[in-house]
DNA sequence: AAAAAATGTGGTACCGTTCCCACATTAAAG
DNA sequence: CTTTAATGTGGGAACGGTACCACATTTTTT
């Protein structure tokens, strides 16, 4: 098959001169004076008269000198950058985190580097070759100010020794958040969300409505949100309902896991609603369900554990939880530059998840 | 209204001992050699005696020593960092851009830094509070090796001068990729689509299962890419049917901007089948026509021109255009290693957009 | 009017690397 | 057994800034 010419790319002739950027010394010269006084006038700190400093002022702008920020960062030993770790730049859950960390990050006169730590190709065989303890070196080797890690494999119920070993090491030189459940051993910064509290709303929501045969389905096991999210379900299923491990089902967070979840779920098990982890598992199950001609919420109900953008537009809206996801981002980049300054960390206060009822669980039964 | 302790954030008393990394000196001196030897150690050239290497990597394991990359980089005059510029990370449109630059980057060893021109909440004052300049700036001052801009300004059909002027400048020290439409007197590395064929495909379809009152719906006007669908749509509208400019609506990209846009486009025409600039578009459209009583595609049909993702999941699916966009990723960091290395940029060829037949078109009329 | 303080300016060391060069030493070639 | 080549090693300049210090000039205080 041939393949017709569609992305264009020009052709430029345009020689581009590599990295010949004027200096604080040429600066210098051009307006007659010396490094120092240029430098001077850069930080604004110091004697500088309005004379010399006008001259200066005056070249900067004629040649569109900017500082050298790895010079500058050498010499201070701030890069005035952060890091921000994460296995899945395409899972909602990240994507809101990242814009707000960016955001706040960007106020306070950071720039953000971003690490995807599932993008690696490579093959686990070294413990070196392993994408997230990659992602540490590449942290410690750019000098970043701060990390921020969410997800990947502190998310884990048993992280691996090696990784948190590397963790501890790096967090001896450099702060580090992590936006996640505590965990043992690890003495970074943790950011935490009050998982239970979400769940418990959401079972309680399906249970006023008179659903008493539930499921679970979605996440990945071994995970620890989760874990955590499902021992929440099974105490209030244990207690209100006939539970049995049947009503559960595992596999991942994606459409796909929804998707392919809810069928084998039904057929071990006869339910009347279903909680998925997130809002994503749930249109995939609910997708599912329409194609085998069940109708949500009047054949069975759907809820989720956690919102993600969008999901009030499907055809059911979802009723789920807002974990109010976005706000850890904010707390986490103001953790990090608390930490920069030796401030003490602060126990932050933020409101608690929020129902959000919609269509997919339906009026009472 | 009390606010609960949600957030939990561990108050840690360890004591962060900031950037006291050890350095090629201290190594040097660990292992009774010169930070020459171990320069040459570090990367692999020159002669070394096996005795020696075998001492310096003995420590350099010990003190788990990486590389300083900040001094590096002054002296080799590279950064290996790339900088992605965009408008908004939310959009899905960038997110698996993002994604796709991210793998391709880290795997000729590059970092990327990212920066969203949209987070920022400054004023437009002065040229220097631009957003989008405030970014250029940042590029130059980080010394990247390279740089991706998608969207924002340079999307527009008029960009500002101002803009233009510092793009330019800029381009003479670093290499600049812009996914996006090419514009003049801009010499930068353009990597773009076939927008017309997309359109041509998607209203084809329409007009192949007997549709001929088709609408066109979302887009801000005054983009690049808006107004190109826009004039494709109106040839082929002008060519087959009874095209008339109430057909059209322009407003945003985004979800609220169908939901809210279809409806004022059904008061001022009347329409069996509406074109979405986007997915995201025509799910809002969807969802509205859903409240208000239509069924897609029973009652009114509903197209897309561009893929997101998870549209194939919703209710009813929809029916659009995959433009692989993915693969401009690719291209975009390869021109850029291309011109890192001098080799002449080459003109790509790729897979035309394809036609994605779902469920909101609905099969013959 | 002399002393002290404030203002203005350039020189130079340093940040952690790499690279070039000079100098040793050993091995191979004549 | 000398000459040349290959191998091995450390010293020091450079990258582009900042920061400290010494010194010069002006202004203020006593």
């Amino acid at each position: 098959m041939v393949s017709l010419p569609l992305i264009k790319v020009t052709l430029n002739e345009v020689l581009i001169t590599k990295k010949n950027d004027i200096t604080i010394k040429e600066i210098s010269k051009l307006s007659g004076t010396s490094k120092s006084t240029v430098s001077r006038v850069l930080s604004g700190t110091g004697y500088v008269s309005t004379e010399k400093r006008q001259a200066i002022e005056k070249v900067i702008q004629e040649t569109n000198y900017r500082p050298n920020m790895i010079a500058r960062s050498l010499q201070s030993k701030q890069t005035k950058t952060l890091a921000i770790i994460l296995p899945d730049v395409s899972n909602p859950y990240f994507i809101g985190l990242i814009e707000e960390i960016e955001r706040v990050s960007e106020g306070y006169g950071y720039t953000l580097i971003l690490i995807n730590t599932m993008s690696t190709g490579a093959d686990k065989v070294k413990a070196s070759d392993d994408p997230e303890i990659k992602a540490l070196h590449t942290v410690q080797e750019k000098q970043v100010d701060g990390a921020i890690i969410i997800g990947g494999e502190i998310d884990h119920v048993k992280v691996s020794s090696q990784y948190l070993k590397t963790l501890n090491q790096l967090n001896k030189h450099i702060p580090i958040v992590i936006i996640g459940q505590k965990i043992a051993d690890c003495d970074v910064i943790f950011v935490q969300r009050h998982i239970n509290t979400g769940m418990r709303l959401i079972v309680q929501h399906i249970l006023s409505l008179g659903y008493r045969k539930i499921g679970f389905l979605g996440g990945k096991p071994g995970v620890q949100v989760t874990e955590q999210r499902l021992a929440e379900f099974k105490r209030l299923a244990d207690m209100y309902t006939n539970y049995s491990d049947n009503n559960v089902l595992l596999n991942d967070y994606y459409l796909k896991d929804g998707y392919q979840g809810i069928e084998q779920l039904l057929d071990q098990s006869d339910l009347d609603a279903v909680v998925a982890i997130n809002d994503r598992v749930a249109l995939g199950a609910i997708r599912r369900l329409h194609e085998l001609g069940k109708i949500v919420p009047n054949d069975i109900a759907i809820g989720s554990a956690d919102q993600f953008p969008d999901s009030d537009y499907y055809i059911p809206s979802i009723t789920t939880i807002d974990q109010h996801n976005n706000s850890l981002g904010k707390i986490a980049v103001e953790q990090l530059i608390r930490s920069f300054n030796s401030q003490p960390l602060l126990t932050v206060q933020s409101d608690l998840p929020d129902l959000v009822i919609r269509e997919s669980c339906g009026e009472n039964k």
